[in-house]
DNA sequence: ATATGATTATTATTAAAAATAACTATGTAT
DNA sequence: ATACATAGTTATTTTTAATAATAATCATAT
């Protein structure tokens, strides 16, 4: 035999060895990490994660509905609705009403938001780059498909 | 040329496009459906995710003192205190005086908490074996790998 | 044309999660 | 003995996310 039993709390290397093996958990603690230093990053622009990505979606397809943008970003309009006061304020994004729909805002990112968004990208970007640097492009590129693979069979497996 | 200019807000397919080719976008959406997904799972046993992890910790590390808990698991020990309470109030884990340092409590799971968890993790590795069916083991073999490394890299470079 | 029901944006509220500060008791080092 | 750090606790605050309710508009079916 190896050993007697186990002498009580010694191999104090990594008490959670055993979540460690579960994907979730190792998903959990590296964007907590991500999340962490990009929020830093982002800090003087103005921005946090969150609202970075609702910039960036507001650049990328103007005209957007709100609920439209709220359903893409699977955050509620409720919880919308502030961030994109926050930016009209800023002048970053302003509402137009939908022609087709008056009930409806259409959004539009103005010169100063895609200038925003730009350099925020380029932050995103870098941070990024830094933390898969040495790491294969053919392993991210998997990655990245697993990922969305994981995301759209749990989605998919909801009503 | 292909066509004029982009007619606005059409091609609704994907607001997040641009976003979708970060990883940590990738990762928090991913994230969010494993975790809600779990929690529902979880919930007829009365754990959460957060909870489970802290339960999980103490079954595998027996004599674990708090602070060395909180830190493995990289949560503040003054959120930790309230979880250890409930599962001493549940009768899943009961506090030990440390006999080296007075000040510190060691963590031992009783045979409820040692069951629960038991449960919980049967669980828990039933739904990942769920969506992470038909991906190939190495695949997720090196997401392991790489979801550490970016953990690690992140967490290296912060002094 | 109108009654019914759904949808859009909004406000307010609640719940849950995470972070911070301050305190007691004990330990460590000088 | 003094000073400083650590373990656990409590209380507070912040942040984030989820829920409920409302007014205006749209869609549909009589």
């Amino acid at each position: 035999m190896r050993s007697a039993a186990t002498p009580l709390a010694d191999m104090p290397g990594q008490a959670d060895s055993r979540l460690r093996r579960y994907l979730g958990y190792n998903m959990k603690r590296a964007y907590y990490e991500i999340q962490t230093e990009l929020s830093q990053a982002l800090k003087p622009l103005g921005l946090k994660v969150g609202s970075f990505a609702v910039l960036s979606a507001i650049v990328d397809s103007p005209g957007l509905k709100q609920s439209a943008l709220a359903q893409a970003l699977a955050i509620e309009q409720a919880n919308l609705v502030q961030l994109v006061d926050e930016f009209e304020a800023r002048g970053l994004v302003k509402r137009e009403r939908a022609s087709t729909d008056r009930r409806a805002y259409a959004l539009f990112a103005t010169r100063n938001g895609i200038e925003l968004q730009r350099q925020a990208d380029a932050i995103c970007t870098q941070l990024e780059a830094g933390f898969l640097a040495g790491c294969p492009e053919e392993d991210v590129a998997r990655l990245h498909k697993l990922l969305q693979h994981i995301e759209m069979t749990l989605k998919g497996r909801r009503p």
